[in-house]
DNA sequence: CCTGAACCCCGTAGTTGCTACGGAGTCAAC
DNA sequence: GTTGACTCCGTAGCAACTACGGGGTTCAGG
């Protein structure tokens, strides 16, 4: 008679909520784990280092569709790494961009913050959302598009 | 008789989908317009400019809720800015926080970029991931988890 | 007058990655 | 025997769109 875990157990251990893991098993990141006579799922610890695998692919911001990719890789284990090295870069490229989405980002909100107007009618971000803060004049605002940049 | 767009001179305009328009009315964004006889929607020129407004707020990182909430900021020029200064510094203390996240990630995954391991058995992504990475031996691997730093 | 392209209408479902809800069955302890 | 904690399942909700399908309209060219 082997060890085995309820789903609460499993949870808890992984660090994954319950309905998470009935959610992976649906879309079939997890396979299905045989059932007690009762009708409960019985894991083994093997799950619990897989959810644990899952989790931190998750937490370094890997799509569903990519920890599969990394699950079978680990599966295979005498396959060279080429795979996964490529998933990290890519994945890397992306999360650089994002860094420097962001920081456009800051600049502007921060060259927006503490606007001290009296009224809204000057407000810097809402004179910005209204494209009214570039032109000086009213008119001629149509082709000009107000630079916030690249965002 | 008053120049009117369509939907789709209104979605060129305004550089916001056509069909996100119609979703925009759907949740109560922009206000229904009023219908030529064959039924099609007739918007006039501040549609442009409130759908522009829109965008902006969007590509600004502003969620729907908060747009509405500058909408009607915008729409009463009188009244000081507080609320709209404070929505902005929000808002840049979360764009901060994320970018502070994306770096420490940016940090792990570049320490795991370009392994180039013969075998998966001790790719650096795939360790990392279960964990194996920094206890050394075998044994023990279960209550000190993995210094994947605070994400 | 007819055809076809380019519009427009609407409702609904799909996307991503979960999370929550409701109603019901099960189990161990007191 | 009754509480309370657990489990089951299917479905719906979140954000913010995007896409699809099946239909009606408008207009220019032949």
């Amino acid at each position: 008679m082997v060890q085995s875990y309820t789903i609460g157990v499993l949870s808890r251990e992984s660090g994954v909520n319950l309905e998470t893991i009935r959610y992976y098993e649906r879309i079939g990141l997890l396979a299905e784990p045989p059932r007690a006579i009762n009708g409960y799922r019985r894991y083994d610890a093997s799950t619990i280092q897989r959810l644990r695998f899952i989790r931190r692919g998750r937490e370094l911001g890997f799509g569903i569709a990519e920890i599969k990719t990394l699950l079978q890789l680990a599966d295979q284990p005498e396959q060279p790494c080429h795979e996964a090295d490529r998933l990290v870069r890519e994945h890397l490229t992306a999360v650089e961009a994002r860094i420097q989405d962001l920081r456009a980002l800051r600049e502007v909100l921060s060259r927006l913050a503490d606007c001290r107007s009296p009224s809204a009618e000057h407000c810097r971000l809402l004179e910005t959302l209204d494209q009214r803060v570039c032109g000086g004049s009213s008119a001629n605002s149509d082709h000009w598009n107000c630079p916030v940049e690249n965002l």
